[in-house]
DNA sequence: TTGAAAGCGGTACCAC
DNA sequence: GTGGTACCGCTTTCAA
């Protein structure tokens, strides 16, 4: 069932079934009532596709995430797909996962469907080399490319992070200040916001005197158990704080604590990142800095729709201040 | 950039340039050669929708969740994504939410993106009333309708289920085999699978001819606090076990405790439900019927691509046994 | 082995 | 108001 058969049942031309599809005014009363009986009787549906091969767009944005079933990426895109829809657009999600050539084929993948912009969500798309990134200049040679946690250089992208480093940098501060001195920081990336967390800690212990010791920057395995053995192995590693670079290390590192018999936060105070339903589940449950992802989609899709509508004076590059959520696991 | 550039700028027709695309073996290696070279050049990329709208099919399909943020939901992607892809497919992902013009709405939109197969996933998508699944039979006149985790029936529509019955009639038994006698029932949806797991729970009662009570049948709101609220609510309704319809009900339940001091197992049992990271997070760690997720979307998927590829005698109900992963909630 | 041309199902401009 | 028709970019016969 086509325009054409429309057409053809309701005695009139395409062009004005096409009128009547899209609520054009053109249309006399009479003619526009029959065409819309006949739609209704043969259940028709246009053809998105021709319509979008027709228009030059499909207004549709390309979401590309590393990984779906995690609950960031997640709850990201069901942020971005409500409010994307509520400016009439549409959008294709794509998981490219986290190795490299599969990032450049998922994102040729998705600009040949015709996507009016590109949003990689994670800040695994920004990279660790310049090269790791040519990729995203390269689409962004073909529509504008927007970045969620995540900075990358480069004309015609935006990028939108949360102020990691200075969340860490105040939680640290705190820990310190209320006489924790042997401070672990667990991380399972070294993603860019790896980094920044990474650099915020380091900052802290800086500005308090304390020592940078190496033993005390760990990289974890990504399971929760993995984390809490790991913990375990380090016998003679003494620490009163954890900060974790996501909630589920820091469950790891609760579950670490039970294992040991310490009691939290007395003996040991531990804030997770990302307040997600993970720091709820555990028992105390976990201090977390909220990264502000709600906001960074909505500023990123504000951002996005100024883009599509020809605005050029954008901004490049936003910054969204995270907040600690106290809970259970924090005594400062 | 399109296929007459390129047939221009190589000195061919499009349609050579389109057999080359392909990788169709009635080129010349000379001629192909020249081809390759212009389209690696020029950085050409095919327009999917145009090709789509060629051949009649985007080799997509449109898979439609309530809400993507719901674990459950985001893991059944994963795995339904990287199967479809290995099968050559592509998708198209949309949340419905739960109201049924919304599910109506999704379905017609994913069906005019020209999908070749309609992926339902989840159990909200069977309904309650014959009319509420009208729109499923209607969409299944078009394409051939797969659910996963409930069954609707109708003309080319087919479903995979996990034994949920079964699985909530044997866990059941066993706690009252090993003493239990007032087992509590929580449930936050009144979907099919949820009222499966209810007749389980009913059925495992009456044969052991424990007494079916209305107070232990609860509804729950999903939240895990919620969840604690109530039950904290009841102070007077004894019970010494809990199964909940999923991890997060049951996390909820292990808060509960905790806040009533009670042990567990000792003075109270609880199950949970899907086996998600939920049931590893919280303290003891939940004992949780594993649904078999990864195996109804392989046994869909499969069944998919025979229907597609033309195969008429392809079950249309399938069903998946579940299995409980012993934690440290149960003692049977 | 290659090219010409007729679709695919719409949109949108231009006449009438 | 309405209809005719030239695209949009690719696939796929059919001839050559």
């Amino acid at each position: 069932m086509n325009i054409y058969d429309i057409a053809r049942l309701s005695g009139v031309s395409i062009a004005t079934v096409s009128r009547v599809m899209n609520g054009s005014d053109k249309v006399s009363g009479k003619t526009r009532r029959k065409v819309l009986s006949v739609i209704q009787q043969e259940g028709y549906t246009p053809n998105l596709l021709a319509q979008g091969l027709g228009q030059g767009t499909m207004h549709a944005i390309g979401i590309m995430v590393p990984e779906i079933s995690d609950l960031f990426m997640s709850s990201c895109v069901s942020y971005l797909e409500s409010l994307l829809l509520s400016h009439g657009y549409n959008y294709v999600l794509s998981s490219s996962g986290f190795a490299q050539d599969k990032k450049e084929a998922c994102a040729r993948a998705l600009l040949s469907r015709q996507i009016d912009a590109l949003l990689l969500v994670g800040s695994t798309y920004a990279g660790h080399e310049k090269s790791d990134t040519d990729f995203v200049r390269s689409a962004a040679a073909q529509v504008p490319v927007f970045i969620i946690n995540g900075s990358v250089e480069g004309e015609n992208i935006y990028s939108s992070v949360s102020d990691d480093k200075k969340a860490v940098y105040s939680v640290v501060t705190s820990m310190i200040g209320s006489g924790r001195k042997r401070i672990l920081f667990l991380s399972d990336s070294r993603s860019y916001s790896a980094n920044e967390k990474l650099e915020g800690y380091e900052q802290a212990l800086l500005a308090s005197s304390l020592p940078l010791l190496g033993e005390l920057r760990m990289h974890v395995p990504s399971g929760i158990h993995d984390v809490r053995d790991l913990l375990l192995q380090y016998r003679n590693l003494s620490f009163d704080a954890v900060l974790a670079a996501n909630d589920s290390i820091a469950v790891g590192a609760v579950k670490y604590a039970c294992a040991r018999g310490l009691r939290i936060p007395e003996d040991l105070v531990i804030v997770g990142y990302n307040n997600s339903t993970f720091a709820e589940c555990c028992e105390p449950e976990l201090s977390s800095i909220d990264n502000g992802l709600k906001e960074i989609c909505e500023k990123t899709v504000q951002r996005l729709m100024r883009v599509l509508g020809g605005d050029h004076d954008v901004e490049k590059d936003v910054t969204v201040p995270c907040r600690l959520v106290r809970r259970n696991t924090t005594d400062f």
